[in-house]
DNA sequence: GCGTGTGAAACGATTCACAGCA
DNA sequence: TGCTGTGAATCGTTTCACACGC
């Protein structure tokens, strides 16, 4: 009798998930879930900025949703605002990163530290959002022991020790395609329950485990489609400016504001 | 009378495309449009392994789909398959990619050349699948001059010479994010119609400008979410291999297959 | 009055089930 | 017989419109 095994869906919102039981809140539809972290980036902006009260059509604008979809995302999590007035920012800020599970810190190891994987293990984004990478593993002996961001690059034949001395259940895939799957199952094999696979392959994975697979040749090649699309039907709307006319620079800042 | 802009939607399937009459073929919907470079990758694969022939049974199982979803998917492209024997690979291929527009070479600019940006610059499935980057831009004087994969950056003041020079229509954003609006203003200025934004911010374009945004962090909060799930309802299903448990090293490879 | 919260309607995507053809 | 192609049914998501309460 083989274990249940998922195919993990690809696309973004590709999320395997057993969820069996409803616990204490319900669940949360996959297309609210996938945007409830940009509100929350929002609303951490927002509180930044000492604004302390916002109208769904005012988060709605900033974020580039619908106010009513806004609001019917923040009904499934109950009702955090104030007819005729808004939400409290602050409150739907805790609420949102509790919701989210963005109250503890998530410690988070990578497998493959290629060009990819390296970006990744350096990559600001995961440590204000309440992750932590705790290991960076890889099979090859150039990079075993070189250190990235201050960790030290393990052997991947090792994985069967370091991950368990972490406690990460969330793994971050930088492999080459091939390797993917291999180290999946050793993964899923240690107790990892989160998988965020890079690597251009389809992952096999038991029922219990989430996978979400982030494909960056993919996303071009969305857009591509769409390039030809507007190439080959040239014009039809009033020119727009048209092309790659006057160069004429506006705005011209010399350095990425920090 | 200010311009049409659209926001950039977020998630993954955030696509704002103008696409106002329809040409030859009809357009896409997003969800098959967002699976096809899924499938054409299997394709190619099964093309270099031999096989010639692929009924959807087959395929949908390497791709993780349904049958019949992957059979509604390609009936969007016309019949290109046989009843009662499958699918021609090389047939459905030549379509695929045709449909994609991996026909051409896509020239591409990236825009911003840290951490993420020198990562993507050297990734090696844009190449493979039809995409050359043709320009690397940054502001920081530091990185200015140096070579990234035999491409030399170049100064973001420089960007209205650069891009119309390279004739990029699509561009990579991974800039921080308080930088990406008024780059995507000046790369729009200049004739760009497709971005791919790897910045946490929300873009705000013109119609005709088709935007993808991929948010690392977005992804892992959502792992999160379904982490904290998980954790919330302890036991239900029997114990499956129990979490961190015996090391037991199966399967160790040395190094990544190449 | 104004903006939230929510049923109901409209829309889109997926699955089902089978007719049609090699 | 076996697998494609596709209408019909189902399911999920978004939009609409308005009752409700500050």
């Amino acid at each position: 009798m083989p274990p249940i095994q998922t195919r993990a869906s690809s696309t973004t919102d590709g999320s395997t998930a057993a969820s069996v039981g409803l616990s204490t809140p319900v669940d949360l539809p996959p297309a609210t879930l996938a945007r409830l972290p940009v509100y929350l980036r929002e609303l951490n902006l927002l509180s930044r900025t000492g604004v302390e009260v916002v109208s769904s059509g005012e988060l709605a604008e900033a974020v580039g949703v619908s106010p009513a979809q806004l609001r019917k995302d923040l009904s499934h999590l109950g009702s955090y605002g104030t007819r005729g007035v808004g939400y409290d920012v602050a409150v739907l800020q805790a609420q949102l990163g509790r919701e989210m599970g963005s109250a503890r810190e998530w410690p988070v190891v990578i497998v493959g530290l290629g060009n990819l994987g390296r970006a990744l293990a350096g990559y600001s984004g995961f440590s204000s959002r309440g992750f932590r990478i705790v290991a960076l593993v890889d099979p090859d002996p150039e990079l075993i022991g070189q250190r990235v961001n201050g960790i030290e690059i393990n052997d991947l034949a090792d994985l069967e020790d370091v991950v368990p001395r972490t406690g990460a259940a969330i793994a971050v895939l930088a492999t080459p395609a091939e390797a993917a799957q291999a180290v999946a199952d050793r993964l899923v094999h240690l107790g990892v329950t989160s998988i965020l696979n890079f690597a251009a392959s389809v992952l096999t994975v038991p029922e219990r485990v989430t996978v979400r697979k982030v494909d960056l040749g993919q996303e071009l090649q969305i857009l591509a489609y769409h390039e030809q699309r507007k190439s080959d039907e040239p014009v039809l709307a009033g020119p727009p400016a048209s092309g790659t006319g006057h160069p004429e620079p506006v705005l011209t800042p010399e350095r990425f504001p920090s």
